[in-house]
DNA sequence: TTGAATAATTAGTTTCGCTAACTAAATTGT
DNA sequence: ACAATTTAGTTAGCGAAACTAATTATTCAA
């Protein structure tokens, strides 16, 4: 395995770099899994959570979609940050079938807690890097994140 | 997102970074988990396997280190694959605690395969990107490994 | 030679995601 | 208007993945 991250122009074969990829977002997220016990709320439950304090209040199936999810799932990640009081359900007056879900404010504030004890460790790494490496995979993020949904 | 890794010093805030990385992976993940059920093997398995694979044959320490996850974990993966028929144990004889893994005929053609099919999701979406966002990614997902292991 | 260290396994727990089947509410078609 | 269909969410149950703690087997060192 040679280093190309500065290669010139290599031939980016996409299968080649789907792999890469692949394999590089499965040891990212083994080193940032562990449970974070202080705050204990999971990275999941993070995730669902982050999306609710800066995209507003959603409903079950919207969050799900987000998340990328099936609704049971949902149900369950929600019932659990319900449970320890990070969001609140409501019933849509219009239609009675949705659940409305928010975060609560203790949710805001355990969501910025608990994101920011998960990532130390990366960002911690990632101050060692060149300000050029840290803006690559920032952009990079965005792509990724762009891939992941339909490229919309 | 138009720009690219040679922009003018965007304020890269490490933590911001960290976070974002972290999202896109877990997507990134999530989308990947679902075609892979389509086949026999799982994703750490075919993650395992591919180390073995292209790195040759490890103890099943090394094998977990190499893979971050903890002994028994990987004891567990080892233990299925060889039921798949994917790799073989044997005994070092220098040292007759150790484990040593290697592939089988069938685990390499099986981790071909394997890792075809789970990627071909991404890499579709991938050709679709422009050549240089696909090079970008390239060049990531090695920075992505370094910072998973402890920037060496 | 006995005791500490190392490699791997076993046992047990937790979390997460899925599918299938169900309830409840809204919509549609006759 | 009311039966049939569709939609939103829940419940129940399965399986995969990872962890810690404790155990076994082997090696090394005092």
């Amino acid at each position: 395995m040679t280093n190309d991250a500065d290669a010139p122009t290599p031939p980016a074969d996409a299968e080649r770099v789907a792999d890469r990829l692949h394999s590089a977002s499965i040891h990212l997220l083994r080193l940032l899994r562990r449970r974070d016990d202080e705050g204990g709320v999971t990275a999941p439950h993070l995730s669902a959570l982050s999306v609710l304090v800066f995209g507003g209040a959603k409903t079950l199936g919207e969050l799900a979609a987000a998340e990328q999810v099936t609704p049971p799932s949902m149900t369950r990640i929600v019932r659990n940050l319900e449970a320890d009081g990070l969001v609140e359900r409501g019933t849509d007056f219009a239609d009675r079938r949705v659940v409305r879900v928010r975060a609560t404010e203790e949710g805001r504030r355990v969501m910025l807690a608990g994101r920011a004890r998960r990532v130390a460790a990366l960002a911690e790494r990632l101050a060692k890097l060149e300000s050029d490496e840290v803006a690559l995979l920032e952009a990079a993020a965005a792509l990724i994140e762009r891939v992941a949904r339909g490229n919309p």
